[in-house]
DNA sequence: GCGACAG
DNA sequence: ATCTTGTCGC
């Protein structure tokens, strides 16, 4: 189990405590390596939903790959009522819960997990990313689809990649990881760095523009939905 | 006031 | 996030 943790960092009342949690936990993140001398294990993590749902549960999944062969390790799900609503900039409140549940009955850990979303490269420089790798204490890299914010824009091939600039600071990596495609926004989730962090994205690609793990986790995420 | 806005 | 088949392009 995962040690105890301020209640507001998983369950803040209102908008106003969520802010100053994340102050609290962007403080406490780790942007240096911090890994393993072999990464033999690699974890995806993602959230489902289902739209006009009054229930208003979220389908959360965590998965751990072998990084040599792709094979699934394991795999935990967990549906549940979302205590906290869908706001831009506080995605962590509403998803980590359920994917911290998913952490204790994951059979196999993984070395890092790489998260559907943003780490650094948020307004407050706490993404979903790196709210999970502070709450688990496990090292975790943002692979968002879309940019929240910040600009770039990277080469057309892949392996092109620019740093994703905000308010003249560097958060995050625009990573072409397919001809045609639209980038993926990395960035530092907690204990790796952004140039590892970008490194190891791209490795994992395979010719797709979605990171192996995080494909797996979606699929993962997407079943829980359809069961329970 | 207006536009932007991870999943 | 989710609803959804075929279709256009490399």
């Amino acid at each position: 189990m995962v040690p105890d943790l301020p209640p507001h960092w998983l369950h803040p009342p209102d908008i106003a405590t969520a802010r100053a949690a994340q102050a609290e936990m962007a403080a406490r993140i780790l942007p240096e390596d911090d890994l393993p001398d072999c990464i033999a294990r690699l974890g995806g993590a993602d959230v489902s939903n289902t739209r006009f749902d009054p229930a208003k549960r979220v389908h959360a999944a965590l998965v751990t790959l072998d990084a040599a062969t792709d094979a699934v390790l394991a795999s935990s799900g967990e549906s549940r009522k979302a205590d906290f609503p869908y706001v831009p900039g506080y995605l962590g409140f509403r998803e980590v819960p359920a994917l911290r549940a998913c952490w204790d009955r994951l059979s196999v850990r993984p070395d890092i997990i790489l998260v559907d979303g943003q780490g650094m490269a948020h307004p407050r420089g706490l993404g979903l990313a790196c709210h999970l790798g502070l709450v688990l204490g496990v090292p975790t890299i943002g692979v968002a689809k879309s940019r929240l914010v910040g600009e770039g824009e990277p080469g057309p091939d892949p392996g092109d990649a620019t740093p994703l600039m905000w308010k003249g600071r560097c958060i995050g990596t625009a990573l072409r990881t397919r001809r045609g495609a639209r980038p993926l926004y990395v960035s530092v989730g907690h204990r790796v760095s952004l140039a590892t962090a970008t490194r190891l994205v791209l490795a994992v690609t395979r010719g797709r523009r979605l990171a192996t793990p995080i494909r797996a986790a979606h699929d993962a995420a997407n079943a829980a939905r359809l069961q329970g």
